[in-house]
DNA sequence: CGGCCATTTGAAGCATGTCAAATATCGTGG
DNA sequence: CCACGATATTTGACATGCTTCAAATGGCCG
């Protein structure tokens, strides 16, 4: 989104983080006064319960934006908390400098409006996974939609991607426990769709994966 | 969200429509060239599958917002489709009228990025809801996510509300079955926590109510 | 009154959860 | 470079929440 005006954004920089495996981002429900953008590695939004259960909204990629939020609300408080996947390195904006640069021209407004409705997309599309889908379609369709997001950033090569998400990371993002999803990925491998070699993932049969993402 | 600027609203007004119940807003995947308000009555963003299946979204009560993304961005394409619950009473706009008035300064501006943003909270609670929660948590938390946008629309008396979902439209909104949601209704009725006599619905114990919706 | 639609209820099956233990993998320090 | 501990994956047996399918009941509107 924000890589419109590379000049602009530049001067608006403030600092750049780097944080390790597992932590902590931002925490919920405390007031954002910077918005970052994922230089390196994978995160992803989680709303975490009082009693430990996880739910994950929505996994971040490179390039995606973090604490959007910030820029058209002041003092705004997510309602989840960020983690860090991988190693991760963000760098931190004030959101003042980037509702200039990014809402003063109509053409900027766009780009941020249409970088939001897709992070929206992506959310509804998890919803209809989990409420409507039984796991193994489930987890076929989260495997292609990273490898598909991945390969609009050219991350994919010869079909096989990054893929640095545990069982449990993947369990808490479609609402299953750790050993259902161990037995699907099984199935998925099983059928010959899929090939696991963490931290790498390769797909075998990009149609049977879409088959099972869709079927029941 | 669009209220805040009443003279010009009505100048920018197209056309009223009215529809009846189960009837069809707008279809997925068709460009949209209007913005409506919702006047009177409920509707509800839902997922279609090609082989039955739907996947409520949200739902949609007076005073909201249909087609906020024809604001920003021309020709969008919603990835969901929309529908009356009720009678409804919706006001047309065309998106570049509503651009000017809602765009142009810097107030209105966060208006709508606050309204979108509230939009996703309430998809994003709802992901929580099926995949963290049991069936009772999850209808209890609906209940009480309708009754507390209702409370501030000043539309419950008496902890009394409006109710006209059928137990399919919560089902599909959850992602259970008719069956079961019917036979967790039951339970909730059982435990003193709400009475049903459509299409009204109150709640006895507000408290036991929450205590339900995040227990377990 | 009759037909339609929604709710209610039952019995049986299955997908997924739960709990626990064994195995594999990885990073780290010796 | 190896050994260790911590963490993640894999696997099993069993429990259960939810689904499926079907039929009965109830409410509403023409």
């Amino acid at each position: 989104v924000l890589a419109s005006d590379p000049g602009r954004l530049a001067a608006a920089r403030r600092e750049v983080l780097r944080l390790r495996p597992h932590q902590l981002i931002w925490e919920a429900h405390t007031p954002i006064n910077r918005v970052f953008t994922l230089k390196e590695g994978w995160a992803c939004r989680v709303i975490q319960f009082p009693d430990g259960r996880r739910q994950i909204l929505s996994f971040l990629l490179p390039g995606d934006t973090l604490c959007v939020e910030a820029i058209p609300v002041d003092d705004y408080r997510l309602p989840y908390a960020l983690r860090a996947i991988t190693n991760v390195t963000l760098c931190a904006f004030a959101p003042d400098d980037l509702s200039e640069a990014t809402l003063a021209c109509q053409q900027h407004r766009k780009l941020f409006a249409r970088y939001v409705l897709g992070q929206l997309e992506l959310v509804q599309g998890r919803l209809a996974d989990i409420g409507r889908r039984r796991a193994i379609g489930a987890v076929a369709h989260l495997i292609l939609e990273l490898y598909e997001r991945l390969a609009k950033l050219d991350l994919v090569e010869g079909r096989e991607m990054a893929f640095p998400l545990r069982q449990e990371d993947i369990a808490d993002a479609l609402g299953l426990t750790t050993a259902h999803v161990n037995r699907t990925l099984l199935k998925l491998r099983r059928l010959g769709l899929i090939e696991v070699s963490p931290p790498k993932l390769r797909v075998l049969n990009l149609d049977g994966l879409r088959r099972e993402a869709l079927s029941n």
